[in-house]
DNA sequence: TTCGTAATTTACAACGTTGTATTTCCAACG
DNA sequence: CGTTGGAAATACAACGTTGTAAATTACGAA
C-alpha cells in the first residue's frame, strides 16, 4: 500500500541511501542513476513518510497556534492569516482553543497541548504579567498581544496607546467633543491589557485636545462581546448623559454599539459617530459600516510566523527576546460620516523593532 | 534537555521496556517497580516523543481538516466545533485552507497537504458530482457537504431540501405570500450544490402551499458573500417587482440582504420579513436579528469526528461507506417578526442513517 | 597499464518508541 | 529438594528516515 525508500531502492536497484539522496536533492548523484531512481518513485508512489523524517531529524514542520477560540472573528482572521503565511514556508498550523481560560493558557505552556509541533505561537487572554516566568518554557515560541511584556520571549504586538489614541483624535477631528469609550475593564484599570492601554490612548487624545476627561463617558463592558457592547450602550442611552460619538474597544463591541443606537434610533453617524477597534471582515458590512482602527493584524501574523521559525532554526549563541510593533492605521466608514467608504486613510508607524 | 525512556531507565534502575510498559500501564509490574519508574520519570521529567511513538504505532493523533477559509463564520464555528469535539478524543486538529479552489481541493485528496495526519475531514467547495472518483484516496477521509453524493467514503450533510423548505413554510405560514430567494446559482441548476438544493425545497414549500413560482423572486448571487447578498436584493428593489419576504440561501448573505433592505428603509418584518441559512452566531447580532435555519453544524461536528476515528481505528472487513444527516431546525428571530426571540422553535428531523 | 584523486555509492548506526520472544524470578507443589 | 508455571523483567528488532564514514567506481595523468 504504502511504499518506503526501501521499495524504490529495491526497483530501481539501488541502495536506500542513493534514493534518500535524490529525494533530497543532494549533489553527487550521477544524472542516469537519479533518472533510474525517479522512474522507480514515480512506479511505486512513492511519498516520504513525514513521521520517520521527523524522528531523525528532530523537527515536524508543524507549529502550534494556541487562541482564547476560533470563532471569535478576529481570531478565525489571524489563524487563516496565520495558515496562509505558515504554508508559504511549508509548514502547517495545528490549532489549539484554549477557552481564554488559565488553565488551558497554562496546560500550553506546559506542553501538554501542542506536542508534535515545533514551536507554538500564543496569544494569551487569561494569563498575565504576574505569569510573565511561565513563558520561559523549553520550545521555540512567540507570544501574541497586550497580555504580558518583557518576557523571555520574542512578542508581536500592535501599538495600543497610539492607535487609540489616533482613533480618538480622528472622532475629535470631525467636531466630536463628548466621546463614550465603551469596553472598559470593569475592575483593575491599571493592569497591563488591551482595554487599559487603549484606554489610556483615549485620555491623551483628550488631553491633547484640551477636552475633559468624563469617567461617565468611559463604560465598562467585558468580555468583548456584541452583547456587552449592546448593552454598555443601552445603559449609556438609559443614563441620559450627552455624548456625540463612542469609540468601542474593539469591532466585536462596536457593532454591538451600532445595534443598541439603531434600536434607540439614534442616528450614526449625524447624532453619534461610532468607531470600531480590529477591522474584522465584517465591520465592512454593518449597517451602517463600521469605522475601525487597523491594528495591522495581518503584519501581526506574518511577522509572528516569521520569528516563530528563525526561533526553531536558530541554534548557537541565543539572539536575546525581541519585541516587534505592527503598522496601525485608521479605516474611514459610514460609522464616521464618509458615504463612499475610502480604505486604509490615516498613514501608520513604521514596524519597528524595540 | 529533552530525556528519553533511556534516561529514565538509567535512573529507576530498569529497563527501557519496563520504563515503557509503566507508561503505558501494562499489567505485569511489580508496585514497587511502577513506584520506582514513576518517581524516576518524574525526576527527570520524561514526557514521551510523539514522533517516535508515531513511527512505531503509525498513528500521529492529529487529523486534517480541510475547509474552503476559515474567515468564512460557517466554517469558522464548524472547525471552533471540530476541534473541541477532537480535544475530548484526544487528537488536534491540523486545518488546511483550500482557497475553495479545484486545484486546493484536488491537492487534498492527493494528499500533498495534510501529510503527519491520520485521516482527514473534507468539506468541498470547487469539486463536484463529476470528481466523485477522486475521493476514493488511500487514506480516512469523512466527506462533509452537499458537492458530491454516493462517493466512496462516510458522508456527514444536512437535511438541505426539506430544512429549506421548512424555512420557506415558515414565511408562508407568517402569512407571506412573495417570497424572494437570494442566492441562486448563477449557471447550472441542476448541479446537486446547496443552492440547488435549497432552491428545491423552496420551490417545494410553494407548491404545497399554491403559491405561484415566480423566477423574477428567485436571485442569483454567488459567492456567498454580504456584498453579493446585499447586491441582488437591491437589484430585486430596483425591478421594482412586489414582495414581503426574502429567503436568503446563507446567513451572510441574509446580513447583505438586511443591509440593502436597511439601506432603502424597508421595514424588517413589517414590510419584508427575512429568514437566512446556517444560523451563525453573528446572526444572533444583526439588526434586526435574523432568522435563520440552523441545520445542525454541532451535530455534524460531532458525528464526523467520530465517524472519522472509527474509520482510522477500523481493522479487518471494512464497513461500507455510511451517510449521516444531521437534525436542523427553524431559529425564529426579529427580522422573521420575534420580539424577543424565542430560540429553537420548531422541531427537527433525527438523526439517521441512509 | 597503473596510480591518485575525485565522484559516486554504499553500509551501518541512530532518532525514541513498542511488539515479540525470551529470560529471569519466585512461590507453590509434588 | 527439584520441578513447574505464571508473573515480572528484559533483549532485540523494527517503524522509515538521514548523517557519517567507509567502500567502490570512474577518469585522467604518469
Amino acid at each position: 500500500m504504502v511504499s518506503t525508500l526501501h521499495d524504490v531502492a529495491r526497483v530501481a536497484g539501488v541502495s536506500i541511501k542513493t534514493v534518500s539522496n535524490v529525494v533530497n536533492d543532494f549533489p553527487h548523484v550521477r544524472p542516469s542513476t537519479r533518472e533510474r531512481v525517479l522512474a522507480a518513485i514515480a512506479e511505486v508512489g512513492y511519498r516520504p513518510n513525514l513521521t520517520a523524517r521527523g524522528l531523525r531529524s528532530g523537527r515536524t514542520g508543524v507549529i502550534g497556534l494556541a487562541i482564547p477560540e476560533l470563532r471569535q472573528n478576529y481570531f478565525a482572521e489571524l489563524a487563516d492569516t496565520i495558515i496562509r503565511n505558515a504554508r508559504l514556508r511549508n509548514v502547517s498550523v495545528l490549532i489549539d482553543q484554549t477557552g481564554a481560560t488559565r488553565e488551558g493558557e497554562l496546560a500550553v505552556l506546559a506542553g501538554e497541548r501542542l506536542r508534535l509541533t515545533d514551536g507554538v505561537l500564543f496569544s494569551p487572554e487569561a494569563l498575565g504579567q504576574e505569569d510573565i516566568e511561565s513563558l520561559d518554557v523549553g520550545f521555540p515560541l512567540v507570544l501574541l498581544g497586550e497580555r504580558m511584556f518583557g518576557g523571555p520571549t520574542d512578542h508581536v504586538t500592535m501599538h495600543n496607546v497610539e492607535s487609540a489614541r489616533a482613533a480618538t483624535e480622528h472622532l475629535i477631528g470631525m467636531g466630536r467633543r463628548r466621546i463614550a469609550l465603551i469596553g472598559a475593564h470593569p475592575r483593575n484599570r491599571d493592569d497591563i491589557r488591551s482595554a487599559n492601554l487603549r484606554l489610556r490612548g483615549y485620555r491623551e487624545a483628550l488631553e491633547a485636545a484640551g477636552l475633559p476627561y468624563d469617567p461617565l463617558l468611559v463604560r465598562d463592558a467585558a468580555p468583548w462581546h456584541r452583547e456587552n457592547g449592546a448593552a454598555a450602550m443601552r445603559e449609556l442611552l438609559h443614563v441620559g448623559i450627552e455624548f456625540d460619538a463612542a469609540f468601542a474597544l474593539n469591532d466585536t463591541l462596536g457593532l454591538g454599539v451600532l445595534r443598541a443606537l439603531g434600536e434607540a434610533r439614534v442616528r450614526v453617524p449625524e447624532d453619534v459617530a461610532v468607531i470600531g477597534f480590529d477591522n474584522i471582515d465584517e465591520s465592512r458590512f454593518a449597517l451602517p459600516s463600521l469605522s475601525s482602527v487597523d491594528p495591522g493584524r495581518d503584519q501581526i501574523a506574518q511577522v509572528a510566523v516569521d520569528m516563530l521559525l528563525e526561533r526553531i532554526e536558530e541554534k548557537g549563541e541565543p539572539i536575546p527576546p525581541r519585541q516587534i510593533l505592527a503598522d496601525f492605521h485608521i479605516v474611514d466608514r459610514e460609522s464616521t460620516g464618509v458615504a463612499h467608504p475610502a480604505e486604509e486613510t490615516a498613514a501608520a508607524t513604521a514596524v519597528q523593532a524595540v
